[in-house]
DNA sequence: ACCAACAGTTGACAGCGTCAATTGACACTG
DNA sequence: CAGTGTCAATTGACGCTGTCAACTGTTGGT
């Protein structure tokens, strides 16, 4: 009914059909939702929701970009709480794996449904980059202190694949009976730990 | 034109329409290719892939099934190659990660699906199954002979998610600008094997 | 009081997965 | 050799999808 939309009021849509995408991702999957159900849950008209997205792939983009945020805002607290090299490492090692804990459905949207030239949605490039920050951070600090050794960059791919890929099998149910990611989350972490530690002999500041 | 269907002429068809699909998915997506695609593409009409696998979910679960036979083939023509345990879990670990570098598609498929309720494909689940056991057999046998430290499964797992993880971040195309995962796989190998290594100060046999 | 602008709605279309009814060719039986 | 039952294969139909295009109706500016 108004006549111009003020970017307030565009912003306001955008998150109330991204919250009610958010839901309905997360029960029925993507691919389980429609345009039309999440118009009908916002009360408007099947189209409506296009003018505020191109299409349903951007929406789909900008629920997957505000779970990338929310990460980005945990591990962001989770550094900046813990100003010793080691322990950063180590917390931040815990709160990844505590997120898709917490939230495995927004983990599994954030990282399984390949979306395709995710670089034509900037704002999700953005929030992904920003998710990874703290722990580069970290691994470059745990460098510097001589607590890690290697090529930061290259510890910090490790230490992400080793924490998503156990995300990743305790999300697709890959694990053997009778293991959670619980369990193993301390002996992933002792193992990446003891992965990237200088070599014995040496010892640490 | 048949009158009666030999198990051998289903067996064929089926293969024929699983080599079609797995085509069609790696370039389309799975969500990209329709049924009838898939019919047109064998010639025969629309319907005539429902009288051999009873809806499109089945036809994905085969393709799947087939992708972790092949992956079990290799890692079971590694193992069976490799008799010294730490030489073969090296070599597992390599052959994991090339698997995913020379059939990018098929890996993908066969993990980025979250297919629910996979429980309903006997045959994918003994797929998944059997591409594991190399890997478990090899970290019993590693953890025997005293190279490696920890309970066998827990040490699987580790090493599963460390290398599935650095499958799943090259395929998504979330490294780094520059890194490959053929850049990273020593580095990965290399801190996982550091990882699950006996403490320091004992000898390996 | 008019008009242009534009948020929102409805109509329409091609394509989807799949159920149900139909077709047509063959292997038998009388 | 005509008739019949069987069953692989095809076609028809339905409700659903994402989205283009045309439309409606309200409103701020003149």
């Amino acid at each position: 009914m108004p006549r111009t939309l003020t970017p307030d009021d565009v912003a306001e849509f955008r998150d109330a059909l991204c919250d009610a995408a958010e839901r309905a991702f997360a029960e029925h999957g993507v691919a389980g939702v429609s345009m039309r159900q999440l118009a009908d849950a916002l009360g408007v008209s099947r189209m409506t929701p296009y003018r505020y997205f191109p299409d349903k792939a951007a929406i789909v983009a900008a629920v997957r970009a505000r779970g990338f945020a929310r990460m980005a805002d945990a591990m962001e607290a989770v550094a900046a709480a813990t100003p010793e090299p080691a322990a950063r490492l180590r917390r931040l090692g815990q709160a990844y794996l505590a997120f898709a804990t917490e939230h495995p459905d927004r983990y599994r949207l954030m990282h399984e449904i390949a979306q395709e030239d995710e670089g034509r949605y900037p704002d999700l490039v953005q929030q992904i980059r920003r998710s990874q920050q703290p722990l580069l951070d970290a691994c470059r600090a745990a460098v510097d202190a001589g607590i890690v050794v290697g090529d930061p960059v290259d510890v910090m791919h490790v230490l992400w694949a080793g924490l998503h890929g156990l995300n990743a099998l305790s999300l697709a149910d890959k694990l053997h009976v009778g293991r959670t990611a619980a369990d193993l989350a301390p002996v992933m972490l002792a193992a990446l730990g003891r992965g990237v530690a200088p070599p014995p002999g040496k010892d640490r500041t």
